[in-house]
RNA sequence: GCCGGUGUGGCGCAGUGGUAGCGCAACUGAUUUGUAAUCAGUAGGUCGUGGGUUCAACCCCCACCGCCGGCUCCA
């Protein structure tokens, strides 16, 4: 019998006789990778463990704990649930079911219009873990388009991806796939699914998992095709790496911006008002106010003007710049006025800020030309897609429009990218990638000239600031390439950030234009840049990135001084306005109830700093701090200390030195 | 928009085909207190809205509205 070799990947090399497959390379290093063993990376791609191997083969014995296991054994998991849902309703039809991020899911269609409800979940996972004990294999088959065709005839969901398969429609998934076969993964007699695998040898690998919710999905993702009953569910290694995942959510949850927003009473959606339009309470009124006055300051620094425009509009505006041909489903309907006229709510404010450039001639000298406005607009979001903050159907945009030539457009781009994470770090996020959303293959307006140039410059920015670049190939407008800057959060959840977009396409539509050092007319670059996004998403993003313990400088209030007694009452109210005096948001909670009432009350409210003064503290001019951050009060703190303590601070937004 | 869920005093929840309850908050009074809940009392709801079934509906049915989860992470 002749010997194949097979390289792994720490290097070395192992002799196997031929025919040996990945699980045997497995039992061939060890008895415990063997038992760990789920499917195997050959070549980069991953198989199953029972498929043979070819000499000169490099592969990954593929385990559990791995992004590639996790990958494998949620897919096996998502057939699992397939074949529970069959048994529970015969004649059902399964759509797809792939491993996502922390799970997968599998899209059904019931019989006679029948419809999940969440109580089915129990039974459907009960018998998941039926069909778990019986551990049955995954056995693969691979047939030709008519098996294919024969072998799933009820099931036409996949009928119709076996017909996609073999006309190629479907090219990305197929590169590498003979169009003319497809392959089969079948668990019992009576349940087999069409998949590409690989899959865990056996249906006993599996059993951390859990069912977590039922939606509705459209199949392929088209409104205009039947809708499906999608069923999601996580699955994990371990039951610890799963708890720790259940954990995660209930984690998420207690951040929830929409709930700490009740609880602290910074904002509503007053149902008299409509869906995704929010009222700002005082105190998120204070927060909101801190993040604007921070931003208006360093928009000035940064040679930034501040214009102001309307929020309706004649047609006529959104007509010229396009938006009434391109994004008139996001935008209000139109108001219709006495005279004739159609108005409409701004849902950008790029047009507007055009007009200001184009009111009077402009010479190169004035470029670049830097407008800012706190821009409030109106977008008819779909009634499913309204989300507390993040998602609303009104918001105010830190919007930005920079007017610039061609030639400066680079150092432009290279400062604003710079301005941009320099103000996002002084609201504490510090963790970030950019994403380079470059030139989309099929209509585009602009030369290749200016897209390359564009798009290299924004390349070589985001490589300066030595950040990782993610490329989102032909992902950009129609109008120009773009940039966005992703922040991840303290819990590890990624949030897209600011924005910056050049536009060749706006300019132009306005026919704006600047005369030249030539004595020519030129055609201004237009970059169109918002760095929190919506003013009050980034508020949501700040709330859940802190839990609502907002940073001192943000808090809508920093200090409560609790009189122990009535009689401390002067001494308190001294300590008061002098932190009023210093612009400190301080107030006094009145001795009318016991000390732990009232030190619970702060604490429940988040505040910064809680200042506890008794007899000691009148007698020596002294407080007890109770910080937020803090496990135990210090008590006996110079009242002077604290004010400078706390002023600083304040001023250094809490972070680092050198920031 | 579509699918599923949900809607009870400001908030969090219970509740049953037969006159609506608890906790917190609020208000009043007492309590004067050293670091996460002092005690007592009072008030507050046409049970999301509109229809229907019934002798009787918060409960059952229908419609609408709001909210929650999701709706191309692709055999």
């Amino acid at each position: 019998m002749s010997i194949i070799e097979i390289a792994l990947p720490d290097g070395s090399r192992r002799e196997l006789p031929e025919g040996a497959t990945a699980a045997d390379l497995a039992a061939a290093i060890g008895p415990r990778l063997a038992k760990d063993a789920l499917a195997a990376s050959v070549n980069g791609q991953l198989s199953d463990l029972v498929r043979p191997l070819a000499s000169g083969d490099s592969v990954a014995i593929v385990t559990p704990a791995s992004a590639e296991g996790r990958e494998v054994l949620r897919h096996s998991t998502a057939h699992v649930l397939a074949q529970a849902v069959c048994r529970l309703w015969p004649g059902a039809h399964y759509a797809i079911g792939p491993a996502i991020t922390d799970g997968f899911y599998y899209d059904f269609e019931l019989p006679n219009g029948e419809h999940f409800s969440e109580n089915d979940m129990e039974r459907i996972e009960e018998m998941m873990r039926t069909i778990v004990s019986e551990d049955q294999p995954f056995v693969r088959s691979e047939h030709s388009i008519d098996e294919g065709l024969a072998l799933f005839a009820d099931q036409p969901f996949k009928t119709e991806i076996i017909t996609s398969v073999s006309t190629g429609a479907n090219r990305e998934d197929l590169a590498e796939v003979d169009a003319s076969v497809v392959s089969a993964y079948r668990n019992t007699d009576s349940f087999v699914d069409l998949c590409r695998g690989p899959h865990v040898p056996r249906t006993s690998r599996l059993g951390h998992f859990k069912l977590m919710r039922v939606a509705g999905a459209y199949w392929r993702g088209d409104e205009k095709r039947p809708q499906l009953q999608r069923i999601y569910g996580t699955a994990w290694e371990s039951a610890d790496a799963l708890k720790a995942h259940l954990y995660q959510i209930e984690e998420a949850k207690r951040r929830d911006h929409r709930l700490l927003g009740e609880e602290l009473d910074l904002f509503s959606f007053p149902r008299e008002i409509g869906p995704g339009l929010a009222v700002i309470h005082p105190r998120g009124g204070t927060i909101r106010r801190l993040m604007e006055d921070y931003s208006r300051r360093r928009h000035v620094q940064a040679g930034y003007e501040f214009v102001y425009t309307p929020h309706i509009t004649k047609s006529e505006l959104f007509e010229t710049s396009g938006h009434l041909d391109w994004y008139r489903d996001g935008m209000y309907p139109p108001m219709e006025l006495d005279e004739g006229q159609t108005y409409y709510l701004k849902p950008m404010n790029c047009p507007f800020h055009v007009l200001i450039f184009k009111s009077r001639p402009r010479s190169y000298r004035e470029l670049p030309l830097r407008m800012f406005e706190f821009g409030s607009v109106y977008r008819y979001e779909k009634s499913g897609v309204v989300h507390g903050l993040t998602h609303v159907r009104g918001m105010t945009q830190d919007d930005a429009h920079i007017l610039c030539t061609r030639e400066q457009m680079r150092d432009e781009l290279t400062n604003l990218l710079t301005f941009v994470l320099g103000l996002l770090r002084e609201f504490g996020l510090n963790d970030f990638y950019l994403e380079l959303s470059t030139r989309p293959a099929e209509k585009s307006v602009g030369s290749d000239q200016e897209w390359q140039e564009a798009e290299a410059t924004l390349e070589e920015v985001a490589r300066a600031e030595g950040l990782e670049l993610v490329l989102d190939e032909g992902g950009g407008a129609f109008y120009g390439p773009k940039i966005s800057v992703q922040a991840r959060d303290a819990i590890g959840r990624t949030h897209q950030m600011s924005t910056i977009q050049l536009d060749f396409q706006l300019p132009q539509r306005f026919d704006a234009n600047y005369i030249g050092a030539d004595n020519a007319k030129h055609r201004p670059v237009m970059i169109h840049r918002a760095l929190f996004g919506s003013v009050e998403r980034f508020m949501a993003i700040l709330i859940e990135h802190y839990s609502g313990a907002l940073p001192t400088w943000l808090s809508p209030e920093q200090v409560v001084v609790v009189p122990v007694r009535d009689d401390h009452e002067e001494y308190a109210t001294e300590i008061r306005d002098l932190l009023g005096a210093s612009e400190v948001r301080a107030r006094i909670e009145h001795a009318d109830e016991p000390l732990g009432g009232r030190v619970r009350r702060a604490k429940t409210e988040k505040v910064p700093y809680i200042l506890v003064v008794g007899d000691d503290d009148v007698a020596a001019r002294t407080v007890g701090v109770n910080a937020r951050s803090s496990e135990s009060p210090e008590r006996g703190v110079a009242l002077t200390d604290f004010v400078s303590r706390l002023l600083a601070e304040i001023e250094s937004h809490g972070l680092p030195e050198g920031r």
